[in-house]
DNA sequence: ATGAAAGCGCTAACAA
DNA sequence: TTGTTAGCGCTTTCAT
């Protein structure tokens, strides 16, 4: 905050020869009536000594921050873009966002972060199904601030609103699909324990594609964080493989890093993608398009995620206004789908999954 | 804001028996003398109550708000990892750390988000060198909240107190004694004219890499931003490459993403990297560690250009206690270069230039 | 060692 | 149509 003393609405009244109340009537648009020669020399004034509203005055007296807080793990890849997308929407609605990141899943700063949004009394709460237990976090949102979760399945609804959730389930299950249908006839998952619940949405749709084949075929799996080099997880797929006839073994990674990482270990000893192997990835990173070969991978619609995630947020704090903006279809599927969201996932295929 | 009033310390001073300017005194740890039983009454009040302090009113009042803002292009990359970095650096020294993404070099965002910023009366203000013009800038910041700038080259210090520049040139230089020592004698580099002046340090330090060698080599560049497809970019590479002894080419590119574009390209086509090419991007992205052939790419230092924007900043918010935690060394630098911080970057050599 | 009171800049009744 | 005034929750002299 500047040292030197900044502009307030009391010289603004002075210079314009008007009241405080008039002055903030005017420049908050207020549907009082007023002359507009007031308004006029009201503006010129703010304009000319080159007015500044304090926000921290007007939240404490008016009681709302019109501020969002948003917990991410990390800025990199999807959460960024996820962030990214959440701040434009809530921008299109009348509010800001102050997103921090918590350096991976790290429940301590989890907390701190979260408790320091509270203290700004931000007027709602924007987190991933977070590494906190659901006792502490509902200890510490307290009753009050609503809070709005992504990519949390079964949180109960006394402490989070709701939940917009990416449809992995049925996701992976278009993989499963895909590579079938690309020539595969056995197949490999590459999970990812350390994030126990979206890794369970993955399995559970892959196990639904496999269910749903003409005929039966081989799988597999494994969790890549039990191994400390990814040259250990091809030995595990390669095991899979022997004996096996032939025919390409499709990979299904948890993400596009791990899936890559695979990849490029699959490459550098010999291997042919596609052909030995038909990989798919999750996440659409922007690498998955520029790396050799082209990754399939599945798009997840951040901008869709966040525009639910502001849906249910706005219908928490309750503000009519803002929530007039959305689509019928919006308010139709919120409706409809009641506190937990699902989002579609989309496939985008390349080359290597021979396409 | 939660609708249901939250607790002030006017509670606290009820419940403890005791003025609102004792829990004031005992809450923010000052140090006027007080009896520890007031101490434990009001701690445990606060405990029991829940109370969580109200930031805006204390900054109101206090005319400070250990808030800092940051703009950044986008999440994603190297402005993430340094948000994240700067965040965190914030956090040790006391302060907190708003970002904001400006959806690319979008000089209106910007603006807004700067005025946002202002608005909430920040403490300072952590901008790239902006798309926006200086005078724009200048009026908006006006004088009184000081702004750091990173990575950007010759702004006057009556607008931004400081800069916190990544060496491209000397990074630059090292590619290019890198390359040479690969064996490469024929070089080009990939620029990226839309982002002028960071393209330019790189330029400079590809020309000083060239002019330092111990025999002249040939040497081209191009504008990847004057081309729609990377396919059209590597045709202007073979045309570079055409005619000259089949050695291999050495590429630099503006950052991780183009050149590992132009691998890809490069690879589709037929070409060996490393044998016909010799790759080095800028940034060391994670994906230059899993690609296949892994990419030799400059490294970034986010976390040390984070110290030296908040060293920057500290100096100019004058706090005292914060700046006696950076070490000798730090201050030293700091003190030596001025205004205009240079942060040295580090090669990391792969695959790609045939390490 | 503790408390009274005057702000901080703005909003929102309520009066005029 | 405009102005008066009482807060919002906290910090900070200055008394006591």
């Amino acid at each position: 905050m500047s040292k030197k003393r900044q502009v307030t609405i009391v010289d603004l009244a002075e210079a314009a020869g008007v009241s405080i109340a008039t002055v903030s009537n005017v420049l908050n648009r207020r549907k009082v009536p007023m002359s507009s020669e007031t308004i006029r020399k009201v503006e010129q004034a703010a304009e000319e000594l080159g007015y500044r509203r304090n926000v921290m005055a007007a939240s404490l007296s008016r009681k709302k921050s019109y501020e969002l807080g948003m917990l991410v793990p990390s800025f990199e890849g999807y959460y960024g873009r996820l962030a990214e997308d959440v701040q434009r929407t809530a921008h299109a609605y009348g509010y800001h966002l102050s997103v921090f990141s918590a350096a991976g899943f790290d429940p301590e700063i989890e907390k701190r972060h979260l408790d320091v949004l509270l203290q700004r009394r931000v007027d709602g709460l924007i987190c991933h199904g977070l590494a906190m237990s659901q006792e502490a976090t509902r200890q510490l949102v307290g009753v009050g601030t609503p809070l709005v979760l992504f990519n949390a399945w079964g949180w109960p609804t006394d402490i989070a609103i709701g939940a917009v959730n990416l449809d992995f389930v049925v996701g992976c299950d278009e993989i499963v699909q895909h590579l079938y249908a690309q020539g595969c006839r056995n197949l490999f998952y590459l999970g990812k324990s350390s994030l126990y619940a979206t890794d369970r949405q993955r399995r559970i749709g892959v196990q639904n594609g496999l269910q749903g084949m003409p005929e039966p075929i081989a799988s597999g799996s494994l969790d890549a964080d039990a191994f400390a080099t990814i040259d250990e997880v091809l030995a595990q797929v390669e095991a899979f493989r022997s004996g096996r006839p032939q025919q390409p073994t499709g990979i299904i990674g948890f993400d596009d890093v791990l899936t890559q990482s695979f990849m490029s270990a699959a490459l550098r000893k010999g291997y042919r993608v596609p052909g030995d192997f038909l990989i798919a990835g999750i996440n659409n990173d922007p690498a998955t398009s520029i790396c050799y070969p082209a990754m399939t991978s599945l798009a997840l619609p951040t901008a869709m995620q966040a525009e639910f995630v502001m849906l249910l947020m706005l219908q928490a704090l309750d503000d009519a206004a803002a929530l007039s903006q959305f689509s019928q279809e919006s308010l139709a599927k919120a409706d409809k789908e009641g506190h937990e969201i699902q989002i579609p996932l989309r496939l985008v295929p390349r080359r290597s999954t021979g396409v």
